[in-house]
RNA sequence: GGCGACGUAGCCAAGUGGUAAGGCAGGGGUCUGCAAAACCCUUAUCCUGGGUUCGAUUCCCAGCGUCGCCUCCA
């Protein structure tokens, strides 16, 4: 079974064929001056599922993402909520976690920091300069990207035709409006580190190159990120990269997601216009949020819609009703069931296999639950439990794990079985009334109750 | 201006050169004291106009529309 992904780099499907054991992936992690929003969930998900997915398939992946925990934009935000620069992206860092554990993304093996990377970042500089492809200025150390032949392969930006018509500040001393600082000379800022070209700090793509080659090496299978990263940051990342190293190329894979849009422009906390993580997990379940996102495939847009939300946590709740699905007691085993948990395993490997096709998956995995639903009155206990247990584990592969809402104080567990039995006397003396009145009565406090052909079952809505 | 992506049912969203997964909603049933849940049946010819082909929603060209990158961005 081999696995397709697509590489934005040629622009084609390509048999993956990682050349580390564990596999080496790089997520381009978020720089921590807000709160996360729904675009970096969606990010975050899906190279969740990507590194679940090979981890499935056998393949063991060492994961890291960094924090760009310094940069111009964290600066300001805090200059202006009169904060520590660093306390600010303290703060920030801290979200993140406590939003992606909420939504089950699996933590990184590493976690670099910009911040913790300085003298690294120095020596890559230094290397840079002394290699001839990076000079410094008044203001700083710029990377020289006509020194890089291949500069803008990635992003199809192979000539410099397309810059005339760009918004690229004009900085008469660099040599080419395409150059980028590597290093930014600030003597006065509240935040800065000495370095061979005085007080400063990094410019915004070097960390990147620096860390990866820190954690992982000069050579890497998988780097992820957002679309709107590819130019210029991935851009430079590989230049700066390769320039360093000789390593060409030093990715293998290029994956960038989709980004998500919302009243029909992009998500993003420049221009205010972002729904947060912590907001939308007020309103429904966080495996409700990610079935949402992982519904579309990780390369599409997606348009954020408070309706589709809403239709996919009716859509949950019918694989929740998959587990409470029983077989019958009396009912002989039989391998109705097991063949098709057999064949959905197949089509969702499939799915997955050509390029991490998340929403043919979860169309398998509703078909199966279907099956298991349409199947179970005439299967064993055990036919029911096994192919419940196929449902549960493909799930999980993509990091939703079925659970029933707790029951927050279990002492209510009691009084709500007696007034089950009281509805069933009142129900066995036919009087209907006063038993519906008690369905509806729970009901508004959250109770909901299902007769059964083996009796009364409730849960908590 | 340059580069790129997308346009599939009421909503969301897969997919294929030979008449289109799945979810939600709708309609009709089965089951149930009623209901709920569940199950069954049912609802599209794929933006427009050309072209290639025996045949295109799927390939090519043009147009219209939406979005992204070229500045910070996941």
């Amino acid at each position: 079974m081999t696995i397709l992904i697509e590489n934005t780099r040629t622009g084609r499907k390509e048999v993956f064929e990682p050349r580390n054991d564990p596999v080496r992936m790089y997520v381009c992690g978020m720089t921590p001056k807000d709160l996360p929003h729904l675009g970096h969930a969606f990010m975050f998900i899906h190279m969740d599922v990507i590194r679940r997915y090979l981890e499935y398939s056998g393949y063991s992946v060492h994961h890291v993402q960094n924090f760009t925990d310094i940069d111009d934009k964290i600066i300001d935000r805090a200059i202006k909520a009169d904060r520590d620069p660093m306390d600010w992206s303290q703060e920030h860092t801290e979200a993140y976690f406590k939003v992606m554990d909420r939504l089950k993304v699996l933590r990184a093996h590493e976690f670099p920091r910009v911040t913790e990377s300085i003298p690294a970042i120095i020596q890559d500089v230094q290397q840079l300069i002394r290699s001839g492809h990076a000079y410094v200025t008044s203001t700083g150390v710029y990377f020289d990207a006509g020194s890089f032949p291949t500069y803008g392969e990635l992003s199809g930006r192979t000539s410099d035709d397309g810059l005339a018509g760009a918004r690229v500040a004009v900085d008469e001393e660099k040599k080419d409006v395409r150059d980028w600082a590597l290093w930014k000379v600030d003597s006065t800022g509240p935040i800065g580190w000495e370095s061979p070209w005085g007080r400063g700090r990094p410019g915004w793509h070097i960390e990147c190159s620096t860390m990866i080659q820190e954690t992982l090496g000069s050579h890497i299978d998988i780097h992820g990120g957002g679309i709107d990263l590819v130019f210029p940051h991935h851009e430079n990342e590989i230049a700066q990269a390769e320039a360093a190293t000789q390593e060409t190329p030093f990715v293998s894979y290029w994956t960038h997601t989709g980004l998500i849009l919302t009243d029909g422009e992009k998500m993003a906390h420049s221009s205010g216009n972002f729904t947060t993580v912590t907001d939308v997990l007020s309103k429904v379940a966080p495996d409700v949020l990610r079935l949402y996102l992982l519904s579309v495939h990780y390369r599409s847009p997606l348009h954020f819609s408070a309706l589709a939300l809403q239709q996919t946590k009716t859509g949950y709740e019918r694989l929740l009703g998959v587990l409470r699905t029983r077989g019958q007691d009396e009912s002989p085993d039989n391998n109705a069931l097991s063949k098709s948990g057999l064949e959905i395993r197949k089509t969702f490997e499939s799915s997955m296999n050509d390029d991490f096709n998340t929403p043919r998956a979860i169309g398998a995995i509703y078909e199966f639950g279907r099956t298991i639903n349409r199947l179970a009155p005439t299967s064993s206990v055990t036919n029911v439990t096994e192919a419940k247990n196929i449902f549960i584990e493909l799930l999980e592969v993509l990091g939703i794990t079925l659970y029933e809402p707790e029951t927050n104080s279990s002492n209510i567990e009691p009084y709500i079985n007696m007034l089950v039995a009281v509805r069933q006397q009142l129900r066995e003396a036919n009087k209907w009334d006063l038993a519906d009145q008690i369905r509806d009565d729970l009901a508004d406090l959250g109770v909901i109750i299902e007769d059964t052909a083996d009796g009364t079952d409730w849960r908590l809505a």
